[in-house]
DNA sequence: GCGATTTATATTGTGCACAACTATATTTTG
DNA sequence: CAAAATATAGTTGTGCACAATATAAATCGC
């Protein structure tokens, strides 16, 4: 019997391709999370939102400048269409709060509410337990995460050419 | 001045998180792609699925049994309610075909067209000189690769408990 | 052979992502 | 200072993802 197999077979497949192992590992990892997200009551993006909110009710009120949704954006690489729409959802749940900045009025100021805060310690146990119960060491999430922002610097410099 | 930081400041930053570093990672890759898809006028997930159906394609007939939606979904880890729109698109862009198998009418087999063929080329040789143009070297990337894949391969054997 | 169960796909509804565009406020510049 | 340029969000439209459900065909147990 004859194969026929031309010279690109193994250069396309899908299984080399790092960006559908990617694609892949990004969607099941947040499979993965979705008991916590469900017992949370929130989607995940809503949670990557929360992270960020909850790192700046950390921080205090000098940095007011820098709690808006532009910032919000630059720091989860995400743009106005996707969290407009997004806030809105977590406002109307009652764990943001948004309002116009008095310096600027184009600049919209995003906030956690007190029911955002409560979620934090649920979501850190949960997450330590995960660990802990999982099969996958902290010195591999730290390597892969090492060499995942690594290389999304690369890309980052790259595409932005 | 005092700096309030309780002791899991740290835990849940989002610059820690390998959930945020592979969605963000992810993201960059589907957007590093846009050059092409936008030339082949494809979206990335049809990307994804031509790359199976170009392989299929190479197999001959004699496999006809696994080249179905559920099959498809299989490699992509994608279920019906992603796969049968997106495929409904291809296939009103002449990309794909679909019929019922005749040994069992539940099955939906896909197949590409001459004209999916016709991309192929066009992406080989995109993706090998991106892959020039980089700064990031081919070792770095089958690294890379290997580390998500067998982090993938242990992240689904936990979930599936 | 026939009802019950399982399997394969399709449908429905929600929530992202993101490109393209709009609206408005601020800053810069001649 | 007025006009142009820029910055910041919001809006619109398309296409995923995915949970939940529906539909229909095949298989199983008897």
């Amino acid at each position: 019997m004859t194969v026929v197999c031309d010279d690109d077979s193994d250069e396309l497949a899908l299984n080399r391709q790092l960006c559908f192992a990617l694609y892949a590992a990004s969607r099941a990892m947040t499979k993965a999370y979705q008991p916590m997200l469900k017992d949370l009551n929130i989607t995940y993006p809503q949670y990557l939102v929360l992270m960020v909110l909850w790192e700046w009710a950390q921080k205090g009120d000098e940095a007011e400048k820098n709690k808006s949704l532009g910032a919000l954006g630059q720091r989860l690489m995400l743009d106005s269409g996707t969290l407009t729409p997004l806030l809105k959802r977590m406002e109307q749940r009652g764990l943001v709060r948004r309002r116009r900045a008095s310096w600027d009025e184009r600049v919209t100021l995003v906030e956690a509410t007190d029911s955002a805060m409560a979620l934090k310690p649920r979501a850190r146990t949960w997450v330590q337990q995960q660990l802990q119960l999982s099969s996958i060491t902290r010195a591999e999430v730290v390597e892969l995460h090492g060499d995942l922002w690594h290389f999304l610097q690369k890309l980052g410099s790259e595409t932005a050419r």
